[in-house]
Parts: C-alpha cells; structure tokens; sequence
DNA sequence: CGCCAGGGCCATA
DNA sequence: TATGGCCATGGC
C-alpha cells in the first residue's frame, strides 16, 4: 500500500479547505501562516458573516487589524489581506476569472505580493482556484523525513519530488495535503512515527521493497 | 510557565 | 543561497 492509500483508508476523503466560498479560503490562507487553526477560526468569526472581498476593501487597516487580531500578527496580516483583495478585485472578486488563466502567471502574480509565500499561493490556486498544484507545508517537511523519502529540503524541491511522481489530478493533490495535515493533526507531534499512526512502520525502503522498488507507487 | 502553530519579510553575509 | 530576528494570539 503507498502512503497515500493508508492515510485515505484511516481518514476518509477529508473534503478541505475549510471555507465556504474561494475569497474566505484566500483569507484563510493568510490568516493561517504560522498559526494555529483555532486561532484562525475566531479571526473568521468576527466577521460576523460579512466576510467578502467588497466588504474588507472598504475597510480601513487599522479596523481590519482588529477584526483579525485573534489570529497574530495582525498588524502585517492585514496589510497582505488587503493586497491580495486588490489583486483579486483585477479578476473582479471572480475565482472562474482567475481559474481561466494560466497557473504559472496567477502562481507568479500570487508571488509578488507581499505576505504571499510559495505555500500561501499554493494553498489559493489549489483549494480556492482548484488549480493542479501540489502544497508543501512543514506537516509536509516533516512526513518525507520521517519516512525518510528523499524529496529534498527546499520548498519546490518537495513539491517538484511530489508532483512528478503523482497523476496531475487536483482532487488527488487537495486530498493528499489535506491529508498529510489531519495525519500530523492527529499524531506525530514528536520526533518519531508514533503508535498508531497509519504511517507507524512505514518507510520509503519498506514501501519500495513490497512493490517491486517502484517509489513512484510508494507516494 | 514555556512551547508552538498548516509562514513570510527583511537585513545581513 | 542561507541563516536569524521579527511579527502575536491562544491552546495546552
């Protein structure tokens, strides 16, 4: 069994991101860097169901701040969330606008904007743009050390290891992040592959020597 | 109490 | 290219 089979046998199809509509999923994105969900959740909340691009490019800085204090680091948070609205105003708040462009320029304009890493970007074209492409996170990181899968250290080396291997499916990419982080969630806070956790035993020589040594399978 | 969370920016060498 | 300091809240 690869490790994506066992982790989808334990956890089921995770159905992410959480958020409604694709604007909530690229402010989720944001408010998330460094920060624990929870944390996030609250952010949202105080919203109070008026979370929408038109809304936030109305406000000033400091009132958005507030709203999203919850979250940390609120002060430069709320600089990136109005950036990337006004990015997102050129493609008229529509996400169908964005989809229909190619993923390289939406991921290299993505880029440019301050607050906006190679993981924040990756986590909007994926799960609010549903383009094919494959998010690294440090649950990430963490996994292809542990199993010690030699995908690289660098954030596009994983992600390029990831991508090569696998069909270029979005619903194959979002499912495995998502994944990757309910795994890392749940168990494996520490050092090793704890007990219990569906990867417990798994490494990438074990999974190469059960299907013939083909590491593509192995993902 | 200290650690850390689904990063990213900027200065420095 | 590669570190290191910084940003900040809330759960455990």
């Amino acid at each position: 069994m690869n490790i994506y089979d066992l982790l989808l046998s334990r956890y089921g199809d995770p159905h992410w991101w959480p958020g409604d509509t694709p604007y909530e999923i690229i402010v989720g994105a944001v408010l998330t860097q460094n920060t624990a969900w929870s944390n996030v959740k609250k952010a949202l909340a105080n919203f109070g169901g008026r979370l929408s691009p038109e809304y936030v490019a109305g406000l000033d800085v400091e009132t958005l701040a507030e709203i999203i204090r919850p979250s940390g680091f609120f002060n430069q948070k709320a600089r990136y969330l109005q950036e990337i609205t006004r990015w997102f105003g050129r493609y008229g708040y529509d996400a169908h606008v964005a989809r229909g462009m190619p993923l390289d320029r939406i991921r290299t304009e993505l880029l440019a904007l301050r607050g906006v890493g190679r993981e924040t970007a990756d986590d909007i074209l994926l799960y609010a743009f549903q383009f094919s492409t494959f998010v690294v996170d440090a649950y990430t990181k963490r996994l292809t050390e542990r199993l010690r899968i030699p995908a690289g250290n660098d954030y596009e080396s994983v992600k390029t290891f990831f991508e090569e291997r696998l069909p270029c499916d979005e619903k194959l990419f979002n499912r495995y992040h998502a994944l990757i982080v309910l795994n890392a969630k749940e168990h494996c806070r520490k050092k090793p592959i704890c007990s219990g956790c569906p990867l417990e035993g798994v490494c990438i020589g074990a999974i190469r020597a059960s299907n013939g040594g083909d590491a593509v399978k192995s993902l």
